[in-house]
DNA sequence: TAGATTGTTAATCGATTAACAATC
DNA sequence: TAGATTGTTAATCGATTAACAATC
């Protein structure tokens, strides 16, 4: 059915290939070998054509790549030439923010929606967009083809929204709210748990005091 | 200088571990065997027990382990027990949001200031705290003796106010900007690139639709 | 003591790096 | 053609899982 699966080892690199791979395209650099991306990504040369090969083929021996092809390839394979419709769900500080921050139109997404429980938000305009009651949400969902929530509820509730979300036809979730959901498998889920990745600032910023300093 | 390295896989496991226990500590539960976390938090007994023993004996033989001792430990390790003194640097939607969001002082965090070089902002009050001008950036972060700097500015900015707070004595960062830092190892870099995040989670979309559906 | 479960060693698995033949 | 650099196989390294002896 498929072809072989792609460690999300692999995948977690993807953003940051093509992060330097647009940059060196906007400074008009035409071609580059995997050693000179080791140079600047710091990486090894070996992991960045094991990389890629994973794809497919996508240099030329004895030349390198193409920039601007490499950067467009692993674009598809990102899927940032599909559309998704996403909406947030929660819109106190952290939803507002993201609804504003978040360049998602430019990547693909089009925000379609965001919702919260709290009347005092209702109506009120993010990004020219009203926040409407969680009661409307299941309808939404199911009438606009929503494809991806962005969690940024509490998670007392994050786990039975999810659930109903997914009934509703929900294909993602973009997960703020500090639970693990509970959801099938074929639903993908990315956490974005900011206070463990704060501690693990934390740890490693205290380790490295009690390695150096007065012990 | 220091024992066996611990590897940053375990370090990120920990938090989850600690959110667990912290859960079970609420209902009540005193003792948990590494097979019972395991059931619950969907990791190998073998993993659990691992990963405590590479910070020294947490358990009983023919026991278990204690909960609320074990999340004690895991706290203390992760350095929740030690201030730490916060700025944010960059009062836009998402600097301020985490300022409101995040609950700094609950992990021993103590918000200290935030900052931003658009004069509209300054002397705005986000929780109590007035949005202070780049200019006085450096000179505070000297005298009060800041720890970590969250960045939150575009990431034009981003790399050289990093360098400069090097130098004031930043020991870390929690790095919102898309960008890599470019600082000594002996800074610590805690990086939450948000649309990475996005990315990976189409990616996934993608790819399970492209196997399950029409191919 | 017998039973349970850790702490820890050994085996396996997967990911990274090195090496080099293929080829542009 | 000669030189460069990929694509890919092989070697190494590290992380996860399994197994079991130690011990509470």
């Amino acid at each position: 059915m498929e072809g072989k699966e792609i460690s999300q080892a692999v995948i977690g690199r993807l953003p940051r290939y093509f992060r330097y791979l647009g940059e060196l395209k906007d400074e008009g650099i035409e071609r580059i070998s995997s050693q000179e991306l080791s140079d600047i990504m710091k990486v090894t040369a070996s992991q960045i054509r094991q990389d890629f090969n994973n794809f497919g083929g996508f240099g030329q021996q004895g030349y390198g790549y193409k920039v601007e092809y490499l950067y467009e390839e692993i674009g598809k394979i990102l899927g940032l030439d599909k559309k998704h419709n996403l909406i947030i769900v929660g819109a106190g500080n952290l939803g507002q923010a993201l609804a504003n921050y978040m360049n998602f139109e430019r990547r693909g997404f089009l925000f379609k929606g965001i919702f919260d429980n709290n009347p005092a938000l209702h109506g009120k305009k993010i990004r020219d967009m009203e926040v409407k009651p969680m009661e409307e949400l299941q309808e939404f969902v199911r009438e606009n083809d929503i494809d991806i929530a962005v969690l940024t509820i509490p998670k007392t509730s994050a786990v039975a929204v999810a659930e109903q979300l997914v009934k509703d036809g929900i294909k993602g979730f973009w997960n703020f709210a500090h639970v693990d959901l509970n959801v099938p498998k074929r639903i993908q889920v990315e956490n974005v748990h900011l206070s463990d990745s704060l501690m693990k600032l934390t740890y490693n910023i205290n380790r490295y005091e009690e390695e150096n300093n007065v012990h």
